[in-house]
DNA sequence: CCTGGAAACGTAACCGATAACGATTGCAGT
DNA sequence: ACTGCAATCGTTATCGGTTACGTTTCCAGG
């Protein structure tokens, strides 16, 4: 039921128990200093009131909040899945969490939204942050650990090992015994989009296969990018008989517009994703991907957060996960192909 | 970078453009009375400091904050697909989202939690909130907006037509030739627990089937609760042929159940959930569900909040949503069955 | 009976920003 | 030159809570 009532302030339990405000604040905090009878008044009236404390007022007057930051700039199935991890991490740790997303999703908000919103934060809310897939290099007053960092960064962060999966997917691809691949790279600035880049091509090194770069599409992580660059990619004379995407957002798009084209996959057109995430295992066919465990990089920066806010750090800053192939349905040997 | 410079505050901008802190506020909010040479003096300071207004202290003094707040208690997929469906109608709205999470996810924060992170967060930081399954009912000073309420609620809320729902569902089994259907309920404190109990005991009325209480585990809507009560069912002399779990992270469970009893689904055992959450999609075999869009309720959840925070209400203030089944492979005529 | 010192509590400054209000300035009109 | 009205800008109270500091109370020891 909504009510209207106003706010209970402190200064309400402090007239309501007959005390001052510092004595209501001295007990709410359990200081030192004040006798158990006047304890146990302000109690009772804190009760009887159901006052709770402000987090607003209380964070502008403490440095201390014992609530961590989380910044993102969408939420998709990757924000989700790394959330998850956070919040397990984040359980029964004495910290809660204030995810703050702003409105503006698409593409007004560019370079350095996470910087406006990270200054806002911790300029007293939070006690650290985490931000997801950032734009630029931060600064803040409280400690950051970044998911997925820009490229160059040096600040605390947990990525996955880019470049081993993506030349393993790569790998996947010509043991099947493709030779003309195309790529939809990420957004240039993070360090994953570089890595996988890098991946894609010492997998075609490696295979003695010269790298085409008309064959190479500049997307940005973002599904809708990848549209266009794969439409250009598959209504050429000569179409590539593999793509690798360099994230499953973009992957799934690339099997639309394969859909849309007549492209039959896996007959006609191979496809590789990038972070398997819960949607690349329902599509039909199954999108065949790199597992970066996106639940697991949330869990330890949350876990590397931790430990930075309390001062107890004592391992490398930037944390690297292992990735593995998750072989579904979107790949096969291409028509007319030789194994190697 | 992580630099650990002092944040930089309104006075400090004042001191630099040689004014008032009074006319920084008003250069910022771009409110009336400023000559065009003091702005032009106060942005540059601004710039050059890098300066960015505290959230805390801004909500502090104003009452509104342009800042809306979702409040859950757990997070799993279902409040991952709602939270997308939420940050698409909050899009390009001028409002930003604040996302409240406690760490004490498992237990421990029973009874009242929300009431208390309500509390927390409407005292000034957010102009409105939406709950997502409550445990109870809800005061605050400003909009609240629940999804999945509690039963007998009068308060906004959005949610599923949950007794259509179940009622779909269990009608499905029915016609496949189930008659022994087992049920494992929600948490008993919310409406849509109450009324997928409601549909699945109409439906079988309607057949002439009479229930069997036994056959009914109470469950709790939490994936953990489900185990237990999907094992005694199971390990009976006469396990049912069917069980209707009143979440997909519940039936889920009863899959594993089955698979680690040695039951094949949907050969021996046929199972149908409630939500449709992605993962339902990718399990072997799919789950058989209804589809409650949770994207739409997270939608429109935050389109009411909208409009009861800027005062433009016009709508029935309780929606329901429709629901429609999905059939998977979890689902097929019970062995030795006659068809009706 | 007086003093010392710790315990208990209140007062007021403060955190950063906003807004009501008052004060100052500039300029047009007479 | 003087009035009057805007335009412009600073002062100050305020939001709710915390804390440094000062004051009062109380009891033990001399």
């Amino acid at each position: 039921m909504i009510e209207a009532n106003a706010p209970v302030t402190m200064s309400d339990v402090a007239r309501a128990a007959g005390v001052s405000t510092a004595t209501v604040s001295r007990v709410v905090n359990g200081h030192y200093g004040v006798s158990a009878r006047t304890v146990a008044q302000v109690r009772s009236a804190i009760e009887q009131l159901g006052y709770e404390s402000s987090l607003v007022a209380t964070s502008l007057r403490r440095s201390r909040t014992n609530v961590l930051g989380l910044v993102a700039h969408s939420f998709q199935s990757y924000t989700a899945e790394v959330l998850k991890g956070v919040m397990k991490a984040l359980s029964r740790s004495g910290f809660d969490l204030i995810i703050y997303a702003n409105s503006d999703l698409y593409g007004s908000y560019s370079e350095g939204w996470e910087q406006r919103h990270l200054t806002r934060l911790s300029g007293t809310l939070t006690d650290g942050c985490i931000v997801v897939t950032p734009w630029g290099d931060i600064r803040s007053r409280t400690p950051v650990v970044a998911i997925d960092p820009v490229r160059g960064s040096t600040a605390p962060s947990v990525m996955a090992d880019n470049l081993a999966g993506a030349t393993t997917a790569v790998e996947h691809l010509l043991g099947l015994g493709h030779r003309r691949i195309g790529f939809i790279a990420g957004r240039d600035s993070l360090a994953s989009a570089w890595s996988r880049e890098e991946g894609y091509r010492a997998a075609l090194a490696n295979a003695g296969v010269p790298v085409d770069p008309t064959l190479i599409g500049r997307g940005d992580f973002n599904p809708e990018s990848a549209t266009p660059l794969a439409r250009v990619l598959l209504q050429r004379p000569d179409p590539p008989s593999a793509i690798f995407a360099a994230s499953d957002g973009m992957a799934l798009k690339v099997l639309e517009v394969a859909r849309e084209l007549g492209f039959s996959v896996p007959g006609e057109l191979s496809v590789v994703g990038f972070d398997n995430i819960p949607e690349s295992a329902s599509t039909e066919p199954g999108l065949t991907t790199v597992d970066q465990s996106m639940y697991q990089l949330g869990y330890e920066a949350a876990r590397m957060l931790k430990s930075l806010v309390t001062g107890e750090w004592d391992e490398p800053s930037q944390i690297v996960l292992p990735t593995s192939l998750v072989v579904r349905g979107s790949t096969a040997p291409p028509t007319n192909a030789t194994r190697p």
